[in-house]
This record gives structure tokens, C-alpha cells and sequence, in this order.
RNA sequence: CGGGCUGUGGCCUAGUGGCUAAGGCGCCACGUUCGGGACGUGGAGAUCGGCGGUUCAAAUCCGCCCAGCCCGACCA
């Protein structure tokens, strides 16, 4: 992609006077995203290929754990939702009036949806345990949004059904979501600062589990143990008497964090609500056992520029940096450029091709901004070769254009 | 939803009763530059969030509305 055609080409010099988020301030300087209003963003081409990266990468993981893709509607009726009493208990449901006396609901969550959906064809105890999941909008009236991609009204998440005979069944699955979870934590760089932790369990159970990253615009607080990459919710607290629930240890640090990914038990709080049983072994009718697996998509972007980032921009990882590389041309003459250029995408990188007529400066400053793991420079200075740079480090090296695409395979280990 | 604050070209700001609303960034043209947001000259771009009111006179004062931000509450 050459940047002189890029929309917006350019990102900006100074700081949007409305927001006050890291995460913000850099994914719309650097024209990954922009503010349509409060809490509701669009993806410019630069957000959307960081936030496809984002969302391939959980795919995979929810792939593997045997869940099907599936894509429920986010229009949803009413009467599901009276069903299950939360027409009225769920305050930041969002209401349409269709009609004079007609009203719809814009899709917060979807187990008024996929549960009712299941019901129409499972019937059978050998059809379980049964997994699906959606990578979807979700619409909440949050009365104050806020922290830019962290919290808004519209925003981007996985959300993940599971469908069992028993409660044993249930925490086997459970458990292989854990896993699933911290293997995208891990993908996307941010399971070092990301743990399970315990929470309350809601409407529906005791506790839940929640997974949540270390960070200082986080809104929630919890309390890390010190020994296992564990943590605890404060809202709980009090009820582990400031203990790890996993090693006993009470040295646990309160910390502010982000909660990128949530695990429900929801027992048969659903299945009742819309009368979805199963014939066990001998024909007897049992409830079926669920359970709901969320992580924001779009607040994991943001999640991720909080922690990768320094006070020149973001840094990303190069797992979901939105281009490959990011060629910076210097010279008058751009024909060595060209030629890397087509190089680099004849050996199957994605490039941001800085060919624009601009100040060595400027070209520096917005490629720091915007953050592309890898930043190769040609000018007048590098006689010949390219000057290769990672994003994450100040190393600046030349390599001759012969061994070009071998440092980029050994580098995204291709 | 309670409390506080803000709204001036695309972006950031100055102007807080008085002449034609000022500057920076960005944009367009020309020229000089060309390794850390460089410089010069010229140019385009604003019914000062909206409506109503006070006044000889309103971006400026008052009322209502809208929008946005922050604190709190809420967060399945």
C-alpha cells in the first residue's frame, strides 16, 4: 500500500481535545480510528487490518477447541427477552420502536438468541457437549462511555455458547477455553500483564472467572497474587478473605486493569427460561447445562496499545501489526525503493510503502506513531543497502537488499 | 442517571459587550530544502454548536435545547 494513497494518508500532529485515553489518542492520531460519537468508532483501513488480525487470531483459538462459527442477527425480538426478564432488568439494553406498538431490541449479548436457536435442533444427549460461537457487534447503552475503545456503546466482540449434559461436562469444556484464552493472550503479547481472575458470578453463579490485564486506565480493580499469575476482583475480595484461591498465599497487590475476556456458568438459567431440554440415556427430559465465553475484540486493540506503546506511539506486536513492514523512501529518486517495495510483496509481505513527498522528519515521526513492527529506510545514507529497524528496539542495522526477504521470514518466522 | 466543565475553519487554540473574528497545524500554488513533524511568498477555508432573549451593538450576557469530556453511580 503505498501511504500517499492511504486513507487518511496522514496522521495527525496534535491531540483530539475530546479524548483523553491512550489507547484513543494514539489509534486516531495515527488514523486507525476515528470518533463518530460518544463511545462509537470507525475503523479507517488502518484500524481494520489491526483489528482483522486480532479477531483471525482468536478465531483460530476458538476454532481449535472444536467451537463452530456461526453469525446471529444483532436485531432481536422482544419476546425473548421478556422471556428470560431482561426487557427490564438489563439497563443499558438498547430499545427500537418499529412500530406504534412494536419494539425490538439492538443486541447486547445473544443468549436470548442462541438458546432459543439450540433448542429448534438439539434433542439428544448425543449431541453434546456442542460449542458455537460469533464474532459480532454488540450494542450497549452504556450512560457513560468512555477510555475511548475500552468502554463504548457499539463495540466488536466474540462471544462463545457452550452446551452441555451436566455440570461436569461443563467444567471440562471450561477448562479448554481457559486454555484457548490464554493461548490469544499469548498470540497477541499481552499475557504477561493478563490473569485470571475470580469475580462475582453475576446474575447467574456464585463466582465466574474474568480475565484481566494489568493497565493504568483500567476501570476495574483487582488484587494480583504475587505467586501465580492469578487474580482476584475486588468486588470479591472481601469474600476470599485476601487470599489467592488457587495457592493460599495472601500477598496479593491491588492493581487497576482491563477486562478483556469473561466466563459465565450459566447453569440452566437459559435453558429453563425457554423450556431447551435434552432426552438423556433412558428418554428422560434434563435441562440443558450452558455456559457463555466473551472477549472484546475492539477493547483487546485498545488493551494492547496500552501496554505496547511508548511516548512516541504504538508499538505493535507483530502478530497483528497492521502492515508487515513499513518502507520509508528518502531519496529524490524513488526507483530502489520501487524495487524493494515489489520485492517485499512478491515475497508475500504486507507493505505500507512510504512514497509520499515529505521531510525525513515527518516520514520518522509518523512511522513511530503508527507503530509497524518493522521500519526499513532508503536514502541517500544507506548507499546501496536498507536500513532495517524493529519497532520495538533502537538497533539500526544495514542489510544488503540480497537477504531482504530471508530477514523478514526469520523475523515472522514464516 | 446525579455532579462539574467545555463547545470558535478539517485539527489545536486566542479573543469574554464595540471596527472586516486572530494565530498555529493541515490543505492548494510556486520556490528553497531533504536523516527526526524544515523554511519563504501567495491562496482557499468560519453564518463563533442550535434556537430564543437582553442590548444602539452579542463569539462574548441570560434562558432552553443539543453535543462532547471528566468525577460518581451502574457494568449480567
Amino acid at each position: 500500500m503505498k501511504q500517499s494513497r492511504l486513507f487518511p494518508k496522514r496522521a495527525l500532529k496534535e491531540v483530539p481535545k475530546d479524548e483523553e485515553s491512550l489507547n484513543a489518542q494514539f489509534l486516531i492520531r495515527g488514523g486507525f480510528i476515528d470518533k463518530t460519537m460518544a463511545g462509537v468508532y470507525t475503523y479507517l483501513p488502518l484500524g481494520f487490518r489491526v483489528l482483522k488480525k486480532i479477531e483471525q487470531i482468536v478465531r483460530e483459538e476458538m476454532n481449535s477447541i472444536g467451537a463452530q462459527e456461526l453469525l446471529m442477527p444483532s436485531l432481536h425480538p422482544k419476546e425473548y427477552w421478556i422471556q428470560t426478564n431482561r426487557w427490564d432488568s438489563f439497563d443499558v439494553l438498547f430499545k427500537l420502536d418499529t412500530a406504534k406498538d412494536t419494539q425490538i431490541v439492538l443486541g447486547p449479548t445473544h443468549e436470548e438468541v442462541i438458546t432459543p436457536l439450540a433448542r429448534k435442533y438439539i434433542f439428544s444427549y448425543k449431541d453434546f457437549p456442542m460449542a458455537v460461537y460469533q464474532i459480532q457487534n454488540k450494542f450497549r447503552n452504556e450512560l457513560r462511555s468512555r477510555s475511548g475503545l475500552l468502554r463504548g456503546r457499539e463495540f466488536l466482540m466474540k462471544d462463545l455458547y457452550s452446551f452441555h449434559v451436566s455440570q461436569d461436562d461443563l467444567d471440562e469444556y471450561y477448562i479448554s477455553v481457559t486454555d484457548a484464552y490464554e493461548k490469544i493472550w499469548g498470540r497477541v503479547f499481552i499475557a504477561e500483564n493478563t490473569m485470571k481472575t475470580y469475580a462475582s458470578g453475576g446474575d447467574f453463579s456464585k463466582y465466574s472467572h474474568e480475565f484481566q490485564t494489568i493497565s493504568d486506565s483500567g476501570e476495574d480493580t483487582v488484587h494480583v497474587c504475587h505467586d501465580c499469575h492469578i487474580a482476584v476482583n475486588d468486588e470479591i475480595i472481601d469474600d476470599v478473605n485476601r487470599k489467592c484461591p488457587e495457592c493460599d498465599s495472601s500477598d496479593l497487590v491491588k492493581k487497576p486493569s482491563i477486562e478483556v475476556g469473561n466466563i459465565f456458568k450459566l447453569s440452566d438459567r437459559f435453558s429453563k427460561a425457554f423450556g431447551f431440554e435434552y432426552a438423556d440415556a433412558k428418554g428422560a427430559e434434563i435441562p440443558v447445562i450452558m455456559a457463555s465465553y466473551g472477549i472484546g475484540i475492539s477493547r483487546l486493540m485498545a488493551s494492547i496499545v496500552e501496554i505496547h506503546h511508548d511516548d512516541k506511539g504504538i508499538i505493535w506486536p507483530k502478530s497483528v501489526t497492521p502492515y508487515h513492514v513499513h518502507l520509508l523512501n528518502l531519496k529524490q529518486d524513488s526507483t530502489e525503493a520501487d524495487a524493494v517495495y515489489e520485492t517485499l510483496q512478491g515475497g508475500g509481505f504486507s507493505v505500507l510503502y512510504d512514497d509520499r513527498d515529505k521531510g525525513a522528519g515527518e516520514k520518522f515521526a509518523e512511522a513511530d506513531l503508527i507503530g509497524i513492527s518493522v521500519r526499513l529506510v532508503i536514502s541517500e545514507k544507506t548507499d546501496g543497502k536498507i536500513e532495517w529497524k524493529e519497532r520495538s528496539n533502537s538497533d539500526i542495522e544495514l542489510i544488503d537488499a540480497s537477504e531482504l526477504l530471508n530477514r523478514m521470514r526469520a523475523f515472522y518466522t514464516l
